[in-house]
DNA sequence: GCTTCTCTCCGACAAATGTAGTAGGATTCC
DNA sequence: GGAATCCTACTACATTTGTCGGAGAGAAGC
């Protein structure tokens, strides 16, 4: 029961995605942002939110000249694993498999995301065909 | 503000794992189920969480010779297509490309899996090259 | 120096979720 | 038919998350 695993909320991974885009910002930078995608928040809000995702980890601050800048400690590619390995235990008791199906059948690709995706099948391939790591 | 858009929690989605798994239940068939998977948790958290999937319209029940047996509504695949949309959405502003890619490779696959894995990048190739659909 | 603005800290509150207890009706078992 | 058992309904409470207001400290203008 010592380190909790911290989940991410809506609204904490909207913050989390502004300081992915355009980097390390303060307070009133990530409400700015907010406001442009269309999250009217109040600016005590964003600065809540900007708080418990330190508190969790997921950011930094340094107190710069005047204002705290907070920049993220974790990548998008990061969370995104974190988010899919649950999604994959939650619904296939850990069983990936289905989960690329599905979604290669029920999503569109470009023809670019075809090719990476041959490619790593390929590489997938070899790694099962000579099982000696 | 008319329909909202239920989410499902992490207890309440091993509830209707269970029904996936094992098809209609009753209460206490669940809570079986539930503690077999290690979810030690009491009768009434099970009734609980079964009244609130139905509440929420992911589950039904019928009133059977003597207790309520509840039964999904929803299929799996379609509560994995949804939370995957939320994933892509949320983190990569609808592009399924990047999920997909972090997906294979950080996932493990059984051969089988590759093979199918394979079949289904040969029909999108398919798809791609002769766009006459 | 005083007003004003802006920042941080702290507290607050509602909704959703996880968890469970109690009351009381129905069923079963002698 | 009374005791033990099982079911449902209702209530409750803690935690997490989304949202924000007020108090107080430091900046800035005049």
């Amino acid at each position: 029961m010592a380190l909790k695993q911290y989940e991410l909320g809506d609204a904490e991974l909207d913050v989390l995605k502004v300081l992915w885009d355009h980097g390390p910002a303060t307070v009133r930078d990530v409400l700015a942002h907010l406001h442009r995608r269309g999250r009217r928040v109040a600016y005590t809000t964003a600065q809540t939110l900007l708080t418990r995702l330190e508190h969790k980890s997921f950011v930094r601050s340094d107190k710069s000249e005047f204002a705290y800048v907070y920049r993220a400690r974790v990548t998008r590619d990061r969370v995104t694993r974190s988010r899919l390995d649950t999604l994959v235990k939650q619904l296939y008791d850990g069983a990936a498999g289905p989960l690329v199906l599905q979604l290669i059948r029920t999503e569109r690709f470009t023809p670019q995301e075809v090719d990476q995706l041959q490619q790593l099948i390929d590489d997938l391939d070899v790694e099962g065909e000579s099982p000696d790591d």
